[in-house]
DNA sequence: ATTAGCACTCGTCGGTCATGAGTGCTAACA
DNA sequence: TGTTAGCACTCATGACCGACGAGTGCTAAT
């Protein structure tokens, strides 16, 4: 069997009704509302067919039918037609992104918000890869007789502020020193390279000196380690609850949890391809709890290079169109505005 | 009427018992598992005079009976018998709190972790306020010809660093010479004295300087603002699905919605006194959304002086000396974490 | 190929009823 | 005077039933 220019009709017409009213639409509804020139039972025939497709299911048996997963995908690859964003949200947008951004962390958290505020669904958002921005410079700052504040900078931004105990005997010239030394032999190195120098070369040669010295090196790895390596940054998780598919306390706790862990987030958000927007409906997902979920994501860039990613979580039931406008306006600000912030 | 030593039997029995049923409780159900010698009928006229001095309520006509705050309120002011935590909690918290714990932020993490682990209820921390701890110094960090890190170090650790603008004139030297104008002026104030010199004298004699001293300026100020005051750390906000009294997804929501708001819960948890577990139930609440929570809270301490508060949230049906324990055991635990972080 | 008609399915909603937990009241008892 | 047994009463809960309506699949007519 065959798709064909009406069968296309009656899926668009399933998904675009379904995705406004979470109800699964029957004959009639199309007939009466998309007018396709034809009648009920026509259109009948023809859900029949998409269902024996697999483009449509029925819940139970003489309900109406909803679209399945590969439904969706089928309707995101080759029927969904692109809408722009509305020229106030657009300006929203970039005002947002451009209202005196210093700092990436920041940024970050206003793309999250944006993305919720637009689309009610979840946001997602991966910070720059620390591994590849490059490494500026260590400083370590004395703060008491034993402890020194050490801040890692990187191009994009501070990473990374801690305590060190150090021996009470160093001076701050001493210290002035040992961060001399790092930043001599790291400044300018991507913060990959950065980590493969710690284990040969700088570690090699050092590993006789001080104990700020390999304290110092201790932080730089852990600036690289995942808990650090791209922050995940979530908006309006609470959007969720304004889903009637979630209205499930279950559901929610699960999907809550799932969010709460971001390393899972992570994982999740690493399936995007570097250029384009990445869709991934329900059971397509790796994780079992995002069953009833679809994401949408895209990566963002600084020169060409990717930096990290940003994407929202919505119901399978979700408003595609809509959501990949958001997110491919976002993508543009956004590196528009990292460009901006990281000064290249 | 008076309470009689009968009458606090049946109230501190109906408590215990609609503490882990959540259900109703009658007074066959008491007079079974509590052997108070009197039969149901007796007990049903002792709960009969509780219902009329209001610590006790009727969900509906010939239900079992529920403690209302109230009822609540006189458990936890004369019942409510003190209870340690078992000597394996204790060790793990201790373990916890000491674990290689050099940053106070990590330190709060921890905090409300652990208590949403012991409970069951939702963490609420905040950190110590930084008006109370005592500026140390700002260093400021040129990363390229237009840009420099400025970091803010207090007595609590780093607070804030933030990057700045500086005018391509401006040399490390300078930069040198102005964090060392503000260090001159500001070290060892208290950040709420320093937040004063800042509208005052510093300003008044600095304002015909550069552009980096305002910006400067700026970030001290803003490391003085409400959102960074006073950090709000939540952990195990997803317990609330445990509680049965939140299986509606309409209370979640708003629950969730306020924990979010962390302005609010900053608001909540500052009625706590200086000393001693505080105890807010339901209706004693000022936020409408709390109705049917309780919270217990506690600042902890540094010196005698007052750093924060770290409380839970959970249903009024709470097992409240379960909590106090919990909650005074962690206060001594994070008091004392703090001692050696902050090192004085 | 399309459509009208019709029997059939099944979820939803309102109503009824039995059940059981729990109460208040009264009268008997110590 | 305090305590208890007995009993009628209340009310939430859950099972069950039937009407309703949306929707289907099939068949025969167009």
């Amino acid at each position: 069997m065959q798709m064909n220019d009406r069968k296309q009709k009656v899926l668009w017409a399933i998904i675009h009704d379904y995705v406004s009213t979470a109800e699964p639409v029957g004959s009639r509804t199309i007939a009466r509302k998309y007018n396709l020139g034809v009648s009920p039972a026509t259109i009948r025939n023809e859900m029949s067919d998409l269902e024996e497709l697999g483009l449509i299911e029925q819940p139970y048996t003489s309900s109406g039918r909803i679209p399945s997963d590969y439904g969706y995908r089928y309707f995101v690859d080759c029927l969904m037609e692109r809408k722009a964003l509305a020229a106030e949200e657009l300006r929203i947008m970039q005002q947002t992104m451009s209202d005196r951004l210093q700092e990436v962390d920041y940024l970050m958290q206003q793309a999250s918000a944006i993305i919720s505020q637009l689309t009610n669904y979840t946001a997602v958002v991966l910070g720059p890869q620390v591994g590849k921005t490059t490494f500026q410079q260590i400083q370590l700052i004395p703060i008491m007789p034993t402890k020194a504040v050490a801040v890692i900078i990187t191009s994009a931004g501070v990473v990374e502020s801690k305590i060190l105990d150090i021996p009470e005997s160093l001076t701050p010239e001493d210290l002035q020193q040992v961060s001399a030394v790092i930043n001599e032999s790291l400044r300018g190195l991507t913060m990959n390279q950065v980590r493969a120098s710690l284990c040969h070369e700088l570690a090699e040669t050092l590993k006789k000196q001080t104990q700020v010295l390999s304290q110092s090196l201790e932080i730089i790895d852990e600036a690289l380690h995942a808990d650090n390596d791209e922050r995940v940054y979530l908006g309006g998780t609470l959007n969720i609850f304004k889903q009637p598919e979630f209205k499930d306390v279950d559901k929610i706790q699960t999907l809550l949890g799932i969010l709460e862990q971001h390393h899972t987030v992570r994982e999740l958000l690493h399936h995007t391809p570097e250029r384009g927007v990445n869709i991934t409906i329900g059971t397509e997902n790796k994780h079992e709890g995002f069953r009833n979920c679809s994401m949408v994501t895209a990566t963002y860039h600084l020169d060409g290079e990717v930096l990290g990613v940003i994407g929202l979580v919505g119901p399978t039931r979700m408003e595609y169109s809509r959501s990949v406008a958001v997110i491919e306006s976002l993508t543009e600000n956004l590196s528009f505005a990292l460009k901006r912030i990281l000064n290249r």
